[in-house]
DNA sequence: GGTCCGGACTGGAACGTTCCAGATCGTCGA
DNA sequence: TCGACGATCTGGAACGTTCCAGTCCGGACC
């Protein structure tokens, strides 16, 4: 294990000064052209790659951006990456990504990782993370927090999509498809479920079916989901909005193991337009975050803050509905 | 934003020397156990952490542990990440996961990055890099490629599953269910599926079917997967192993539009035991490499390493067969 | 009472960069 | 011929740590 030539290596087999060396590889124009040229080769031989920690520590910035994210197994959380990525690149600076799965105290660790490594900025994607360790990773580094609604912590930018409006369009395709009992699936308090099943009942209310409003917790502390909805079928219902596609998929399998039909018996729509919705039989009506988008916009309020603004941005991005053969 | 306070921020509040803080925080012994006290609140109060880049400029090692993985979205891929994780986190090592699609230059680009970090040692989860860029990387830090057999270079541990052995699993299930014509679909020239078509050959073989063998490539260059398959059945194929979980959904997918069933008409056995292969109907039985036991021993390889080993090792793990209701 | 010892602490060098204030040198105009 | 100037290059400080060689001091020992 030969170990890595450092500036100096390079200059001393050029003959030239550390600072020199420095300058050329970095482009800097008052370099003539024939040692920039001499300087390159001789750092190509050597195999000579500048150390971030070095030049991290003199600039104060690493052009590194770290990305904290709570589920690798999510692909929602995932694409959202790849937004990221894709921006972060344009901007020429590089993403480390740090997966905590749902430890607080491993997440606040990585999360000190990062900022000990000096990253630029921040981007969490995770709803995982006390607001006590935001606060104090924000003091000393811009962060901004995607898919869940703005902590309320002063400093942190956010992108989310608008959870009610997506609640909204499942609704009005499936009344514009003809069904007139639609239930919805929710589970948990996070605000995400909240705003979906607030969407769901502003919706219904708005078609003038406030009165079969009914909601199925999935939570794992609630009734349990089979019963909940043997009941709502045995009740008439035709359709149900589920908060995300998983949940859409274990009430799809229920319905097909009682025998009915999807969607003619029971049309089903879910939330996230994951990989899975895709893949299923019957292919999943799902409403679509622009995840790839919400990444790209991240960074930009990086970059942004970077660049000195001060105050923070809250962005809220429209979702779409994909619809597919389950409705 | 406050800029971050330093050691010697520290030192001057508790009226002491910079070297005295270090020590303090790092628990050395020979610090007197009031002044040990005393400065560690005063770090706490300011918030202090330790800047990784300084220290790992002077230390020469960083405890940091680089990942590069080229999909986010196989989760094939991801669960070696969280076996890797697991046993870092059990060696103080912290891990960073760069990601780069299936872009060669901008995997050699992040491999860059992580080692211009210097980080300790490094995981490769890819069959998409170059082995020079390979090579070029093993020669400064530590590198274990893991799930790829391994590349013609020096220098480099690998940990990779048994891929014939997989096969042969799967072909003995089908025969010992009383199938007796089982196709394999593969596609790509990896070694991954080229071990695995072998496999398939042998067990054929050695169940005295080695007439009945028939292979139908899914490469996109081949030719149509559904036309092959339907060939297949057309003479008499009652079974299908393929090369991997997707390939198995498409199968399925394709004979379920035909009107066949699955088991009774076609059996399908799936390859990595991936999420999907949990949720799809009906359920795939599917051959299960030792995701998290992969990441484990990828980090105790590269431990060893930095413990002075320097002879290369190659690990071979035993993959599994998980029966569902697709056989 | 001097010497030695060990515990507690300090100062400066080093890590590999960048950045800044110069040094060097040939050329050009007067 | 001389100074000024621009182009090119250099040396050292700085970044925030760790590490090493000491310093300081009170007490034990002879």
């Amino acid at each position: 294990m030969t170990p890595r030539p450092t500036l100096r290596d390079v200059a001393a087999r050029a003959g030239v000064s550390k600072s020199l060396v420095s300058l050329a590889l970095r482009g800097d124009p008052g370099v003539g052209e024939r040692t920039r040229e001499r300087i390159q080769v001789i750092a190509d031989e050597l195999g000579y790659r500048s150390n971030v920690l070095a030049r991290g520590l003199v600039q104060g910035r690493t052009h590194l951006l770290g990305v904290v994210i709570s589920s690798l197994e999510n692909p929602y959380h995932t694409e959202i990456v790849a937004g990221v990525e894709e921006a972060a690149e344009a901007h020429g600076l590089s993403v480390l990504l740090v997966h905590g799965s749902r430890d607080r105290g491993r997440l606040a660790q990585h999360l000190d990782t990062l900022t000990g490594l000096n990253v630029d900025g921040l981007v969490v994607i995770s709803s995982w993370l006390e607001d006590e360790h935001l606060a104090a990773a924000a003091r000393r580094t811009p962060l901004v927090m995607v898919g869940r609604s703005h902590a309320p912590v002063q400093g942190i930018d956010s992108v989310t999509n608008d959870d009610e409006l997506g609640a909204a369009l499942a609704v009005d395709h499936l009344v514009a498809a003809g069904r007139t009992r639609v239930a919805h699936v929710t589970g948990g308090r996070r605000p995400a479920a909240l705003a979906r099943r607030r969407g769901y009942e502003a919706a219904m209310s708005r078609h003038g079916l406030a009165d079969v409003v009914r909601v199925v917790d999935r939570s794992p502390g609630g009734p349990a989901l089979q019963d909940a909805l043997d009941e709502a079928i045995h009740d008439g219902y035709d359709a149900v909005f589920a908060r995300n596609d998983v949940a859409a998929f274990d009430v799809i399998d229920h319905a097909l193991d009682r025998g009915l039909r999807v969607p003619a018996d029971l049309a089903v729509v879910g939330y996230d337009d994951s990989a899975l919705a895709r893949r299923t039989r019957p292919r999943l009506t799902s409403v679509n975050q622009p995840r790839e988008r919400m990444g790209a916009r991240a960074v930009a309020l990086l970059v942004e803050r970077l660049g000195g603004r001060t105050d923070d941005q809250h962005e809220v991005l429209r979702p779409t509905l994909t619809v597919r053969a389950s409705t």
